[in-house]
DNA sequence: CGTGAATTTGATTTAGCTCAAGCGGGGTGG
DNA sequence: CCACCCCGCTTGAGCTAAATCAAATTCACG
């Protein structure tokens, strides 16, 4: 089975065989965590970084009050993360939505790697760079989007991402394992607005979700209503994710 | 006078005086942009990197209805950006708000001087750390906030901001060149909320703003009402900016 | 089975939107 | 030099999407 980082990062970049396995040296013991269970609490000092190898995880931020906003959604092969170790206290915290399993890497193994394969640390960039593209989207669906349009662009987006990882296909169902409490917090929505505009998404013959499942009938109206636009995915390389530049990737190679 | 660029990347790192050089040799010619001038576009390719030197810069996207979303503030010293010329094509604009003016570097140069200079590479990475918590914290302001609250932390925040480059003081007026339809297009609200959100923080003597000046006379208070917490700025390095872990910075330094 | 969590539905309230009108000041052209 | 105009700010009066409150129903799991 291809390792789920290295599948990830050559969407990014072409790999050589030693990059593979460069990558795959990277990872150390696996370990199950619970769903619910936190790697890292806000506050704390990352002295790791994590590799999501299954199931779910999310970034999230804790309100005085109690509330709760959702930064990201982690998926398998995303790292929880790759350059946070720099800074000295993490601003946010890092749990699992569903069961799944994570493998620790050390920066300074990472570091290695990196140096020794540009390639590498090039996806790895990019990959963050990514990161922050999503973000800047999640600003736009919370700024401008209302319910129903900003959850049709979260959900094409999520189909999206998790097809370029292989874990979904066109017309056919994919684990998508919130809660309607879980996409409000994402959304900056309560449950119940969530749950309304679900109904109109299902009533509009747009998806389907039941038991963690969602269904996606009509990606191209789903996509056009919500003003879906998978650029900043940024996964054009070969159909599949995008590609640098000649020139500049001439440059990074030195 | 010390070269804007030099005295931010000085709150992340410690530089030596050739590292000081190599930073003020990456800046071409300088060149002068009208308010509201675009540096670049979405969907338009990159192939060099600005570096502001004055005025303020916003990067932004157009939804279709010609609505626009305010995704973060450029002020003196920032790039726009140190890495996004490794994509394809801009996912959003940059344009400026205020006259200023810009240097242009070319990507090609900008490696060679992170090569060759560990420290500025770092400073620079921890700069985009920092800019992407920024994002996570505008986040957790459109979607757990409201009107009156997430303007009070975005005024905090710019008030940290101006001051961790020099441009502002406690107690002093600052300059803040923003319109209210701005302010309300990163906050995702209309003039008129923001408009009434501000007569509020000045009925409630945190705050005046006449002429783009603005002048926080309580900054406590401000900070309390709205839940800001300055350390997602990561600016704690002897009471700037924040430091390394030592064993972190030595992995770093290879 | 039973219990707590997740979903669904309904009724009411409200923060912020929309629409609209007035005001002030700075820049432009006659 | 003045008149005009445009843009940004302010204020007022409804309107509406989503919040809040509440309860019923289904579901997952021990």
């Amino acid at each position: 089975l291809p390792h789920v980082l290295v599948r990830k990062l050559e969407g990014f970049a072409e790999l050589s065989e030693t990059d593979r396995q460069a990558i795959e040296s990277l990872c150390g013991k696996t370990r199950t965590v619970r769903a619910g269970e936190d790697l890292i609490r806000g506050g704390e000092r990352p002295d790791k970084v994590f590799l999501l190898l299954e199931g779910w995880g999310f970034r999230y931020k804790l309100m005085p009050d109690g509330q709760r906003q959702i930064l990201a959604y982690l998926i398998p092969g995303d790292l929880c993360d790759i350059h946070i170790f720099v800074l000295k206290r993490m601003d946010h915290g890092i749990a699992l939505l569903s069961p799944g399993a994570v493998t620790t890497i050390s920066p300074g193994k990472l570091i290695e790697v990196m140096d020794r394969h540009p390639r590498v640390q090039r996806a790895l960039w990019w990959s963050s760079l990514v990161d922050e593209a999503i973000l800047r989207e999640w600003l736009v669906n919370l700024g401008q989007r209302d319910a129903h349009d900003s959850l049709a662009h979260l959900l094409c987006e999520m189909w999206f991402r998790m097809r370029a990882v292989g874990l979904a296909e066109a017309g056919k169902p994919f684990s998508l394992p919130l809660t309607q409490a879980q996409l409000g917090d994402t959304l900056g929505l309560t449950p119940v607005a969530v749950n309304r505009a679900l109904q109109r998404l299902r009533g509009e013959g747009l998806i389907s979700l039941q038991d963690k499942q969602l269904t996606i009938h009509d990606p191209e109206r789903l996509a056009a209503i919500s003003g879906f636009e998978p650029n900043y995915l940024h996964l054009d390389r070969n159909g599949q994710s995008s590609g640098l530049e000649r020139q500049t990737l001439d440059a990074c190679e030195r």
